[in-house]
RNA sequence: GGGCGUGUAGCUUAGCUUGGCUGGAGCACCCGGCUGAUAACCGGGAGGCCGCAGGUUCAAAUCCUGCCAUGCCCA
């Protein structure tokens, strides 16, 4: 862009600027900078005092940007800027999430230590150290896309998770909900490692998954007070020792059979059952487990089993005092019968459904192996302390021998696999701190229905579903690098203390505790605190655990203000927050946390409004990873076709909330048809604008006595501008956009710059001249605010240059609840003219092409029948159409003449082989006069006569004349044109090639609009005359000072061909 | 395995809530036209088993069921 220099003062001036998209973004950039225009632009609205606020959901910095980072923040910004627009104030402080396990994992690979052991060997210090090291890996590569994107945040003060006055407000909430008695220590059952000493996340696990063929056991277990055992199905038989009870399906069909005879010889493996043995299990899967010949005795539901108790597998391995419930049958909903025996073992510290139906049955809870993976001892002599994974052999031989097992298999199945170790993962019931949820579950979901969510379905479905499904929020991971639980037990009395603030932690520490360096792990686990149970002077110990990252993230609304040790103030007046936007991928992310942590700590809803967005995949509707290396990179667009591009791109492409194929010519398309036609329409009114010495400070005349086609644009802004306002109000941006770029290439562009051209040709000064200039930057303003919001940067520019302000700090023109509009006067009634006129504009292209009478040949007359009329917009027709006379008409038939055309099938009976030659004879009629005749009753062809019924009455225009006809809700309306020639016509078309072909050379030859040039013509002796005051006009339009007509084509410089007639031309 | 989405022309998509004209755009392609702001634009053309299979109905892209593909979340 040659007019740098200009940028933000006065208008530019030079001619025939490139556009330069990616050096103007960036200069914008720097102007903001140097400006402080993000600043100033929140601060301008401080006087109204009404604050919009906006929460930023923290990004983690130690992975790269990508390009569906930039649709979320696109989004962010999109909002903030609209309703800063709309006079709020709209502050905007970047924040940092920067605990958590993916952290880890990156430096456990980074420094090779792929077990807990392997880290404290390292020292904690040291790793954690090096977590918090390595959340900023990419904060620089953040901050540069951040700005380069032109998401307005602040990031010079954001919060950080990790930073003690965060963590500290963290803990203040923990201790809130503490009070409520709303956190609880129990158990949850997680993938775990035991060779890492790591539970794993669904993702983790993810990346483990192998196929094994393992030992299957159906075990006997054997009823008490009743001859029969049960027979129970696992592929996992260390678990066995742990079982305390059976499950079975209440509505499943059960049978009890006797053996009645022995199985075939073919029997391989431990297990067996003798004849006259009884046996209980599902009917549809008798054929299934059973290998010996049986008789049905008795048939039941599941629920008639309900309640029996057997013996222990493995007395004495699980005590059993106090459950009477313990190794008894219960019936369970998740039982079915499409594999096993229909009644599942149930071991309850080793499989997530195994814990809830015990919690639910009163079974005991008990380990019956140790966090190393060995079972624990009392177990069984013969297993304790050994790797559960080497005992599935031992059990089996144990169970054989007491008679225990029916029958043995091979088993192969996917199962999860430690991804750093590649030993199998256990389902272990980890001690964990909980919240209790399920107690605030209506106040949740009331929560959850006063938010207003885009789209509605992620609010009520995919939150909706979930929070009817409401579980308690395990929030402790036995992790090293995170917000740490606060919470400190009494070693002496086993008092819980949960600690609220650093004030209250230093007010109980021992006399040989310090105060920590910082809040984390290892130092906060040195603390010792004094219980402060009376009576009992115990030492207090923290639970080593840390805090879920999604907790850390869910305290951000008051966390980020360190309230309430701080900023008491800030945040009662932005709490519930007014609008986040993230990924629907958050709903049961952070979404859920904000509303976990607002309802349980204020009772309320955390934000009023959310914006949960589709995914960007690629182009091929595939998921985008490195690994398949279809990751679209950010900058690969910034570098070239701007910020602009992309962000116009991704908003009007498709809803928010639809996931998206990203298509890179999608962006080049943006580009091509929005800003370098919004671009050429500002170069346009800055060049005319500079050749007239126009300023946007000289006097004006009113908008309502300037011509009807600035009136109209006028009046279409207007229009525009209330569309787009209540589009965004309905969350419509896409649609909001599309209507944008609708109004600026197809009104402004194709229409009114188009139609305005010629009233800036003319050099002297005039009224009309100015009004157009006015009405242009008025309208170019107002198109700019519009778009500011969605792509920042050339808007910018545009009003900066044409305003001497940025448009970030102007007000949304059509006003809001705060500001007053300042839209231009509507005039529906000439918006609806203006339509007609262009649609008949279009309806005369369409005749001339099916007429093949090219545009530049003028018609002589033109006729609209029908509709509202065109008013005092003739003018403008009558030279969009090329015709020298247009008049409104009202009598469609006078451009019609009646066509008879055969009814070949009544003609055909009647004239039979006669038929060619009456046919031949009605085509040589005159269809006129014949029609009267036949109403006459004498009309007659080779000697029939012929009646209303031998043919079809068709009306087509006359010779000479060609139509199209227009539907609009104001009825048909036609356009007639004129098609006849004569040398007059001709001239005038031949003339218009002339110049149109001149005007091209002119511009090849880069001269400058003003530069005077000779001309000499040459037409052959085919040409049509071309009239005197046609070839001045000529002359005049292309500047021509000297003009020569000749008939010698051999000395023109150029050639070019109209209706195939050649014409020579020379300039110079 | 469960829940929630998505699937329309070579590509990106509108229409689906509330069933009804010939399924509408843009890009790319072909033909023609316009143009001293324009890489834009205008007219015409070609290009569609509306993912597949059933069902409801006088009538289904639209409502229902199943399946396939794809994505997210949870197992």
């Amino acid at each position: 862009m040659k007019s740098s220099a200009t940028v933000g003062g006065a208008m530019s001036n030079d001619q025939g600027g490139r556009l330069d998209p990616v050096s103007l973004e960036n200069q914008i950039i720097e102007i903001w900078g140097n400006e402080k225009t993000f600043q100033s632009s929140i601060e301008a609205r401080r006087m109204r005092g009404k604050p919009f606020t906006f929460l930023e959901g923290p990004p983690t910095a130690n992975g790269k940007p990508g390009i569906h980072h930039v649709l979320s923040r696109l989004y962010k910004d999109m909002v903030c800027r609209w309703k800063t627009m709309e006079g709020y104030v709209v502050e905007r402080k970047a924040g940092w999430d920067t605990h958590g396990l993916p952290v880890e994992i990156e430096v456990q690979k980074r420094l090779d230590l792929m077990s807990n052991e392997a880290i404290e060997a390292y020292g904690m210090k040291e790793f954690n150290e090096a977590c918090k090291e390595s959340v900023w890996t990419y904060e620089q590569a953040w901050r540069e896309m951040t700005e380069r994107m032109g998401f307005w945040v602040d990031m010079n003060d954001p919060y950080v998770t990790l930073e003690d006055d965060y963590i500290e407000s963290a803990w203040w909430s923990l201790k809130q909900m503490h009070e409520k008695g709303l956190l609880f220590r129990g158990h949850k059952v997680l993938p775990y490692c035991p060779q890492t000493g790591t539970s794993y996340s669904s993702h983790e696990v993810a990346l483990g998954y192998k196929e094994v063929t393992e030992p299957a056991v159906f075990v006997k277990f054997d009823l008490i007070d009743d001859p029969a055992c049960i027979i129970a199905w696992t592929t996992t038989p260390w678990t066995l020792p742990g079982n305390v009870g059976l499950a079975v399906g209440p509505d499943i069909d059960y049978v009890r059979v006797r053996v009645a005879e022995q199985p075939s010889a073919k029997w391989q493996g431990r297990g067996f059952a003798e004849v006259g043995d009884q046996l209980i299990l599902a009917k549809d899967l008798m054929g299934h487990v059973l290998r010996h010949k049986v008789e049905i005795l008795e048939e039941m539901k599941g629920t008639d089993l309900s309640g029996l108790h057997y013996n222990p597998l493995f007395p004495g391995a699980v005590d059993g005092k106090g459950h009477t419930e313990a190794w008894s049958i219960v019936t369970a909903d998740f039982v079915t019968t499409t594999d096993g025996t229909g009644v599942v073992h149930t071991a309850v510290m080793y499989g997530e459904d195994d814990y809830n139906l015990g919690l639910a049955s009163g079974y005991p809870a008990q380990h019956t192996v140790g966090m190393d993976g060995c079972f624990i001892r009392g177990t069984h002599p013969k297993l304790d302390g050994i790797y559960v994974k080497d005992c599935d052999d031992i059990i089996l031989d144990l169970l054989n021998q007491s008679g225990r097992i029916y029958r043995e298999h091979l088993y192969t199945h996917d199962y999860p696999h430690c991804w750093r170790t590649d030993h199998p993962l256990l389902y272990y019931a980890m001690d964990s701190w909980f919240v209790r949820m399920t107690a605030v579950k209506e106040q949740i979901l009331e929560n959850n229905n006063s938010v207003e969510w885009a789209p509605p379905s992620t609010g009520s479905g995919r939150m909706g579903e979930w929070l009817s499904n409401l579980k308690d929020w395990a929030i402790s991971r036995e992790r090293y690098w995170g917000t740490p639980i606060p919470v400190w037990i009494c070693s002496e009395c086993g008092h819980e203390h949960c600690i609220g603030s650093r004030g209250e932690m230093e007010s109980m520490l021992t006399v040989d505790s310090e105060m920590p360096k910082e809040l984390h792990r290892p130092y906060v686990d040195e603390i010792k605190l004094v219980c402060p149970e009376r009576g009992c002077s115990g030492e207090m110990k923290r639970e080593p655990y840390v805090m879920d990252c999604w907790f850390d993230s869910g305290c951000a609304p008051f966390a980020q203000w360190h309230y309430p040790f701080e900023n008491e103030e800030k945040f009662d007046s932005s709490f519930p927050v007014d609008y986040i936007c993230e990924a629907v991928d958050q709903t049961r992310g952070w979404f859920y946390s904000l509303l976990a942590v607002g309802t349980t700590v204020f009772g309320k809803p955390t934000y009023k409004r959310c914006l949960s967005l589709g995914h960007i995949l690629d182009k091929n509707g595939k998921k985008m990873s490195k690994s398949r290396g279809n990751v679209v990179d950010p900058w690969d667009h910034f570098n070239l076709e701007g910020a602009d591009a992309i962000r116009w791109y991704m908003t009007t492409q498709s809803s928010p909330w639809q996931p998206t194929n990203f298509d890179p010519s999608g962006v080049r398309e943006s580009y091509a048809r929005m800003f370098l036609t919004l671009w050429n329409i500002y170069r346009f009114h800055v060049d005319y604008a500079a050749l007239d010495s126009f300023n946007g400070n000289m006097e004006s005349s009113e908008p309502s006595s300037r011509p009807s086609l600035d009136r109209w644009i006028l009046s279409q802004t207007s229009a525009t501008a209330e569309r787009v306002s209540f589009l965004f109000e309905q969350w419509d941006f896409h649609k909001a956009g599309r209507e944008i770029e609708r109004f600026v290439v197809d009104d402004i562009s194709n229409w009114y710059v188009r139609r305005s051209r010629r009233r800036l040709w003319d050099e002297a000064e005039s009224d009309d001249k100015a009004a157009c200039h006015h009405t242009l930057r008025d309208v170019l303003g107002v198109a700019c605010k519009l778009m500011a919001p969605i792509s920042p940067f050339m808007v910018d520019k545009i009003h900066r240059d044409l305003f001497q302000t940025s448009v970030h700090l102007a007000d949304w023109p059509c006003g809001s609840d705060l500001i007053d509009s300042k839209l231009p006067q509507r005039d529906p009634e000439l918006e609806l003219r203006m339509e007609l006129v262009r649609n008949l504009a279009e309806a005369g292209r369409r005749i001339r092409v099916e007429s093949s009478r090219r545009q530049r040949l003028p018609c002589k007359k033109g006729w609209i029948v029908g509709g509202i009329g065109v008013g005092d917009l003739t003018g403008i027709l009558s030279e969009e159409l090329n015709v020298g006379l247009l008049e409104e008409e009202n009598d469609l038939e006078r451009f019609q003449k009646v066509q008879l055309k055969p009814n070949r099938r009544n003609l055909g009976r009647k004239c039979t082989t006669d038929l060619p030659i009456v046919l031949g004879e009605l085509e040589a009629v005159d269809s006129e006069s014949f029609l009267l005749e036949i109403e006459a009753g004498i009309a007659y062809l080779g000697g029939y006569q012929i009646t209303l019924d031998d043919v079809e009455i068709h009306r087509v225009e006359k010779d000479g004349y060609a139509a199209a006809t227009i539907e609009s809700e104001h009825g048909n309306v036609t356009l007639v044109l004129d098609m006849s020639l004569d040398e007059d016509l001709l001239s005038k078309g031949l003339a218009r090639d002339i110049i149109r072909r001149v005007q091209a050379k002119r511009k090849e030859m880069d001269l400058r609009i003003e530069a005077e040039i000779s001309l000499e013509i040459a037409l052959g002796p085919d040409s049509p005359k071309l009239a005197e005051n046609d070839w001045d006009h000529i002359l005049s339009e292309t500047r021509a000072t000297s003009g020569k007509l000749t008939g010698d084509l051999s000395s023109s410089e150029s050639t070019f061909e109209v209706d195939g007639i050649t014409i020579g031309f020379t300039v110079s």
